[in-house]
DNA sequence: ACGCTTATTGGAAGCGCTTCCAATGCATCT
DNA sequence: AGATGCATTGGAAGCGCTTCCAATAAGCGT
């Protein structure tokens, strides 16, 4: 049907320069030992002819896929703007384009029974030499050492902890990032809180509960001073959760969220029931997501530079599989995180 | 270093159920002619060896790579929050799940000078068999053409209209959409209109107009009646132009945005300046994104199923692919719109 | 000048799979 | 019964590349 020319294979390119296949390879991968003039004959050709590598036949031979696998969690029917699964994505793209990889995108909700194995059967069956988890899967010690068994190098985004032993890492300090948020709320005269923290499971999360509570105990306040509940990360569970915040006995004069989208339903539900914000309450949320810029007015929250932290996986992934990075314990990496005062936050 | 035990192949396979390869190659591919006797032996071996085809050596030998390319053009950096794609990336998804493809995503700014090199390189040097166009790409005609040359299957993901007559399509009947938003607002007694569009070049969005117009038309409405402005698709273009939308002679008393980020823009805009929505101004987006229920109050839009978008586009490519869809020409399929009326619209 | 190391090239094999085609067995037809 | 057809199986070749190892050319010390 179409009359689509054949590629050109890697000895056409060695017939026109003149040269034997292997001295193509060589240059084609940057190998040693090839003289100038024969590089840049082969160079020629490779142009000449539009010649692109067949990554299929290069993986076959030599037994590199390069290919990398990204698994993320979130299902996108109960929480279908997960921001900081894109950005992390978009952050990995870039990187992969950048290093001549291909990543493979997994969206493996948490409720499926054989989530392990859904991971698991796409790296294998794929191939793929690399692994990028996000929460909650960067503490999955078992998939994390289900997938290290099989050789599959693993770099876990936001790791809480758990994950932090096993594999490689990259992600903000969630603790300080509860801490200084706390700091600012406590600087503003607040003393009574409503904390929101997200699903069960995610450590790092979490850990931004520990850091608002280290803020507190410094200045003498336990847990008389907050009070916490859970929700799941969703706007709505913003929304469902607010007025069990704020009709406590404690009367929190702000409330803390652990991300921004819950923070956007606490906000929406304080409209609701007609409070002025900041005026009356103080909310912050944690992300810097898109959301934190969009709803009225615009939210104090802790920036966190997802996007770089999803290159830096790449980078981190990458490393280890070209040998540049050979450290015998896993390494983490550490961004930085900043408050940003935007104008959901006053004086108490 | 990893003691990972070699991956099983298809002669492991066969040597353990005691067949040839070639059988096992026909189990394995769901080919004719194999007894029922021999499947069986052969499907049993592989669950005990939890063997796996290897999809580079398949794809080497087949000549299929099961790849397709997804190509969205949003940049992140200005419109980070793009629902629209990751929705249509994650129907993509689940449908190569099912499918048994891979997906490979490619994020091609506008901006870049070189972007339709970008995208044919992706499809050439991986080996694409099928590419998913979102919009605008899905207007370009040239690259359309330029990737079915290379005999790259290619699915339009909302054409406008340009893109339709070469490759196959899916969408709404966007028209038909602005055209419903209008009728809904003329209801209510609008007369005065401000209509923000999107970007240049995106068509689809452009037709949300055409069908305003229309619904315009048929009431003995014309250009005396509105006032049309272009933003980019995100809340900070909404927030810019509401301005000069609101303050236009015409006193418009409906807005009507060709998406939601930017009704939520001109929505925050309209806040600042103290008006009561819905009382005092109605405002209506599109696409139904996430941020039309997070917005206060909730906007009324025009629902769209993105991720069914992008799950049909991946079923059109593999139909093509396998042969299942021989019609000579491109087929289109049109997924069904609705008005959905929330809290940012009543009567003038 | 001669053997020896070092840089540069090429030949051959093979990665794991599918394709094409030949070979076998067996029921069916005249 | 012999020919004919079909269903079922296997052998061989080869997809486009990299790896291993041998071969050659060039550079060097003494």
């Amino acid at each position: 049907m179409a009359l689509t020319a054949k590629k050109p294979t890697i000895d056409d390119v060695a017939r026109r320069s003149g040269v034997a296949r292997v001295t193509v390879s060589r240059v084609l991968n940057g190998g040693p030992n090839v003289s100038d003039a024969v590089r840049a004959k082969v160079i020629r050709a490779v142009e000449e002819l539009d010649y692109k590598v067949n990554p299929q036949a290069r993986s076959l031979a030599g037994g590199a896929s390069r290919l990398l696998a990204f698994v993320f969690a979130s299902d996108p029917e109960n929480e279908p703007n997960s921001y900081y699964e894109s950005a992390l994505e978009l952050g990995a793209l870039r990187a992969c384009l950048a290093l001549g990889y291909q990543v493979l995108i997994q969206n493996v909700p948490q409720s499926m029974p054989d989530r392990q194995k859904r991971v698991l059967d796409l790296i294998t069956s794929q191939r793929c030499e690399g692994l990028i988890l996000s929460p909650p899967y960067s503490d999955d010690i078992a998939l994390i050492d289900a997938a290290l068994a099989q050789g599959c190098r693993v770099v876990a985004v936001s790791p809480g902890g758990a994950g932090c032993g096993k594999a490689d890492g990259v992600g903000i300090d969630d603790e300080a990032g509860g801490y200084d948020m706390a700091r600012e709320l406590l600087r503003l005269g607040h003393r009574r809180f409503g904390f929101l923290a997200g699903l069960e499971g995610h450590l790092s999360a979490d850990r931004r509960l520990e850091g608002f509570k280290r803020a507190l105990a410094e200045q003498g306040l336990g847990s008389e001073a907050y009070v916490a509940l859970r929700g799941d990360f969703t706007f709505r569970s913003g929304t469902r959760l607010a007025p069990e915040l704020l009709d406590h006995r404690l009367r929190p004069t702000a409330l803390v969220c652990a991300n921004d989208d819950m923070a956007a339903g606490v906000l929406s539900a304080a409209h609701a029931r007609g409070l002025r914000i900041p005026a009356d309450l103080s909310i912050t949320g944690f992300d810097d997501a898109p959301v934190a810029g969009i709803v009225w007015p615009p939210l104090t929250t802790v920036h966190q530079p997802v996007k770089d932290l999803g290159q830096r996986a790449v980078e981190l992934l990458v490393a280890r599989l070209t040998g540049a990075n050979s450290a015998p314990g896993p390494v983490f990496e550490l961004l930085d995180h900043a408050v940003v005062s935007r104008q959901t936050t006053a004086p108490s």
